[in-house]
DNA sequence: TCAAACCCTCACATCGATGTGAATGTCAAG
DNA sequence: CTTGACATTCACATCGATGTGAGGGTTTGA
């Protein structure tokens, strides 16, 4: 497909595809006229892409985990330095921190919400709220 | 606590206290000096900060969620316009998209990890469980 | 044939978080 | 009294992700 339809298909920005392929996290095909033509998948990766971007994950680091993902066959010793290992264990590492922080904050959220409306229901006919 | 104490204590520049500050997600007393003095609960409401800052939430949204987190007690109706509450609840449901992101994708890494782990020991683990 | 709707590259702009440094004030210890 | 470590404010710089637009080619359909 070309870029216009994944973009709609993923939400994201053209900008954004090209930036993406730029930084390696991404890669396409070119049809004879020198348009990108990407394959059915890059849909799902474009959306772990954004995922984990508004995780936070830089692209630097997406980049070495989207082969982890994407190609769970194509695991070889080859392509694993011992230094990518440890990237990928630190990293791991900062996911987990970052997905506790996320739990706590989420359940911090849901008990305030919960606290208002539990507030806001005794007196059904108290709404004269002047907002 | 000065602020070099709080930034030695939470690993954050004093500049980013300062920023923070600014942003309205910390309050600083100040001493007759003009130094600004921070209350102990501080280290946590940083760590919390950063924890949220590190998970793609800009300071805008933390600023909404931190009175939910720190302040269990201060919990009061009057508070919550619906137009909160609905960001709130919009916010609630990115937090746990990105939770599930990041759940898929530790997973992945563990995955990856172990696979490379088992293919550097052939030996010792030639019928451990697929994972 | 022409216009609309795609696509391309390139480059500069913006925005939020963070770095850095200048110019200055405070305070404790030698 | 001075020096060094701390603090202050202010302002400009950097960095990564994203926006935007210029200038131009391609495809499609009236």
């Amino acid at each position: 497909m070309r870029i216009g339809e994944l973009a709609e298909r993923t939400g994201t920005a053209r900008r954004l595809l090209r930036y993406y392929e730029e930084q390696g996290l991404l890669v396409a095909g070119r049809s004879p006229n020198g348009y990108r033509d990407y394959p059915e998948g890059c849909v799902n990766r474009v959306l772990q892409i954004r995922g984990l971007l508004e995780s936070g994950l830089p692209t630097r680091i997406i980049r070495q985990i989207l082969p982890c993902i994407n190609d769970p066959r194509a695991i070889h010793v080859s392509d694993a330095t011992p230094e990518t290992l440890a990237t990928l264990e630190d990293e791991r590492r900062r996911m987990t921190d970052r997905i506790e922080c996320l739990l706590r904050s989420r359940e911090a959220i849901s008990g305030y919400l919960e606290a208002v409306r539990r507030e806001q229901r005794p007196a059904a006919a108290r709404h004269e709220v002047t907002a």
